[in-house]
RNA sequence: GCCCCCGUCGUCUAGAGGCCCAGGACGCCACCCUUUCAAGGUGGAGAUCGCGGGUUCGAAUCCCGCCGGGGGCACCA
C-alpha cells in the first residue's frame, strides 16, 4: 500500500511548533516509505481565515525542509487542495447523506441552541443538540423555510451501540454512541464543517494515514461514523499527543512566542528543529540523540512514537542548536550568521566576516549571538564601556598600574614585523611578569580596551582580525580614558 | 457535569517478565584544560518506575482499583 500523508492546516495564524512537529512526523512517514506527502489548506471558516496564513505555513515548511508533492501550489492529481475550492464536493456528497436517510436538515437559530446549551449546562448535563429538528415532517420543513430559516445538514448520529476504532499508537479506542449528538456537516454559509470536509478529502485523496493533534480523538468516533455512513474504508489514525509548556499545560502564547517562523528569527538553525522536534515522542534507540536528516528518514516510523504528551524542553533546543552550529562549515556559518549581524552593523565585509567565525564558532549558541559575540570587530570610533569595567577588580584602586601596562603592550606591540596571533602572545605575555601581573590580569585590561567587553574570542587571534591599526587605536584610545581619569 | 487519552530522574527518553537495587541526553554540581567566555574531557547528585492491590519462583514491564495530569463536549479547526 502506498503510503499517502496529508498536513492540513487551517490558516488561522502563524503555524506553532506543535503543528510542525505534526507536520515532521507526516513528512517523515511519507519519506521513510517512499510515499507522498500532501499539503491541504482547510479554510472553511472565514472568520477567523488570516490572509497571510497559508503563506506562513509554506514558508514554516520550506524553512525546514519539508517538501510537498501535491499541494495548493504545485497541483497534483486530486487538485485543488484549498478546501474553500472544493465546496461543490461537499455539497455534493452531504446531499448524498441526507438523500441516504443518514442526514438532516436542521433549521434551530443559534439563539435556539444556545439557549438548550446553557439549560444542559445548568442541569449539569453534557452539552449536546437535542435533536429537535431530527424527525421534521416535509410540511415543518417547508414552514421554516418559509420563515426565512436557512439550514445547516446535520448528521444522524446512532442512538444506540459503541464505536470502536484502532489508534496507531493507543489500540482500540471504543465511544458509546449515545454520548455523540448531530453534529453539523454543513455550515449555513454552505461551508463545510472540519468533519465533513476533512472526511470526504482524506478519502477522495487517498490519505493512508492520518496523523493529527490528540485534541481530535474525541471527535474519531465521528469521524469514523462518517466514514461507515459513506461505506468508504478509514484510513489509519494516529493521534500525536500535545506538547506541554512548562506548566504542563498545552503550549501556548503564555509560554512565550512559539510560532516556528520566531526560532528562524531568534536565529535556530532548521537543522536543530527538525532533530529536536523529531526527539519529542519519538527515538530512534536508547542513545542517539543527534540524527541528521537522512538517518530520520531512513529510521523513523510509527511504532517508535509515544501516545503520552511531552514538556517542550527548551534548553535541550538551545543546546542542540550549538551542536548543530558548531558542526556547520566556515562558510556555511559565515554565510547564515550575516543576517543576523548586519541586522545590528550594517553591510558586513564578508573576508572579514570569515576570518571571525573560527574564533567564535564554539561560543555562539543562536545565529543572533554573533551580534554580541562579534559586534566590536564592526564598530567603527570609540568603543563604549565604563571605566571600572576596563580597570576590573584588579585595577580598581590602581589606575596608574593598568595605563602603565597598557603602555608597555603598545610599546611592544607597535613594531611587530606580522600581526599575528603568535607574535603577538611572544610579545606581550612575557611583559606580565614585568610588571608584577598575572597573564590573565594583563590580558583582561587588554581585552576591554580592544573589545569593550568581558567575555571574548580568545585575545590574541582577536586582535590578530582585529588588525594592527585598529588594535592599536583602541588601545591608546584606552590609555587616553586612564590618563585624563588620573587629572 | 459527561466522554476520551496519558502516567520511568526537574525535562526529553531507553525499557515489550529475569540482562534494571533502571541506561542515555539536556540542565545542575565538582574537577581537568585554560588569558576571559565557551567548547571539550572526567566524575557526581538526581527515579521507592504515580499509589494500592493482585497474577507469577520473579513485574517498570500483565490484570484491577484509586489518584494525578491532559484533551474534548460550537453553524472553530
Amino acid at each position: 500500500m502506498t503510503v499517502r500523508v496529508r498536513y492540513a492546516p487551517s490558516p488561522t495564524g502563524d503555524p506553532h511548533l506543535g503543528n510542525i512537529r505534526t507536520a515532521l512526523f507526516d513528512w517523515l512517514l511519507a519519506r521513510h516509505h517512499g510515499g507522498q506527502f500532501i499539503l491541504r489548506i482547510e479554510d472553511t471558516d472565514r472568520a477567523r481565515y488570516v490572509e497571510a496564513g497559508v503563506q506562513a505555513q509554506m514558508e514554516a515548511l520550506r524553512w525546514l525542509g519539508l517538501d510537498w508533492d501535491e499541494g495548493p501550489d504545485v497541483g497534483g492529481p486530486h487538485a485543488p487542495y484549498v478546501q474553500s475550492e472544493r465546496l461543490d464536493i461537499y455539497r455534493e456528497h452531504a446531499d448524498r447523506l441526507l438523500d441516504e436517510g443518514n442526514a438532516y436538515l436542521c433549521f434551530c437559530s443559534p439563539e435556539r441552541l444556545d439557549e438548550v446549551r446553557k439549560d444542559q449546562q445548568r442541569r449539569k448535563l453534557p452539552p449536546k443538540y437535542d435533536r429537535h429538528c431530527r424527525d421534521l415532517t416535509p410540511a415543518q420543513r417547508e414552514d421554516a423555510r418559509a420563515q426565512g430559516a436557512v439550514p445547516v445538514v446535520r448528521f444522524k448520529t446512532p442512538l444506540t451501540g459503541e464505536t470502536t476504532t484502532f489508534d496507531t499508537l493507543r489500540g482500540d479506542v471504543t465511544f458509546q454512541n449515545d454520548t455523540l449528538d448531530d453534529f453539523v456537516l454543513l455550515k449555513s454559509d454552505g461551508f463545510p464543517t472540519y468533519h465533513l470536509a476533512s472526511i470526504v478529502d482524506d478519502h477522495l485523496m487517498e490519505i493512508s494515514h492520518v496523523l493529527r493533534g490528540e485534541e481530535w480523538l474525541s471527535s474519531l468516533p465521528r469521524h469514523v461514523l462518517l466514514y461507515q455512513a459513506f461505506g468508504w474504508q478509514p484510513p489509519a489514525f494516529a493521534h500525536l499527543s500535545t506538547i506541554l509548556g512548562p506548566d504542563r499545560a498545552k503550549l501556548s502564547k503564555r509560554h512565550g512566542a512559539h510560532a516556528a517562523l520566531e526560532y528562524r528569527r531568534q536565529g535556530y538553525l532548521p537543522e536543530a528543529i527538525v532533530n529536536f522536534l523529531a526527539l519529542l515522542g519519538w527515538s530512534l534507540d536508547d542513545h542517539t540523540e543527534i540524527i541528521d536528516r537522512q538517518t530520520l528518514i531512513a529510521h523513523f516510523d510509527l511504532d517508535r512514537v509515544l501516545p503520552n504528551p511531552a514538556v517542550f524542553n527548551a534548553d535541550k533546543l538551545l543546546w542542540m542548536n550549538g551542536f548543530y552550529i558548531r558542526q556547520l562549515s566556515v562558510d556555511e556559518l559565515a554565510d547564515r550568521a550575516r543576517p543576523f549581524l548586519e541586522e545590528a552593523v550594517g553591510p558586513v565585509d564578508f573576508e572579514l566576516l570569515r576570518r571571525i567565525v573560527p574564533i567564535v564558532q564554539e561560543r555562539i549558541k543562536l545565529l543572533s549571538d554573533i551580534k554580541e559575540m562579534a559586534g566590536f570587530f564592526f564598530t567603527d570610533g570609540d568603543l563604549d564601556y565604563e571605566l571600572e569595567t576596563l580597570l576590573g577588580p584588579k585595577f580598581a584602586a590602581e589606575p596608574r598600574a593598568a595605563a602603565y601596562a597598557l603602555a608597555m603592550v603598545i610599546a611592544a606591540a607597535e613594531p611587530l614585523p606580522r600581526w599575528d596571533h603568535e607574535l603577538l602572545e611572544a610579545a606581550i605575555r612575557p611583559l606580565a611578569a614585568g610588571a608584577g601581573l598575572k597573564a590573565g590580569e594583563l590580558f583582561g585590561v587588554i581585552r576591554v580596551a580592544v573589545t569593550g567587553k568581558t567575555a571574548t574570542p580568545p585575545l590574541f587571534e582577536t586582535m590578530e582580525v582585529l588588525g594592527q591599526d585598529r588594535t592599536l587605536a583602541r588601545l591608546r584610545s584606552a590609555l587616553d580614558r586612564l590618563h585624563s581619569r588620573a587629572h
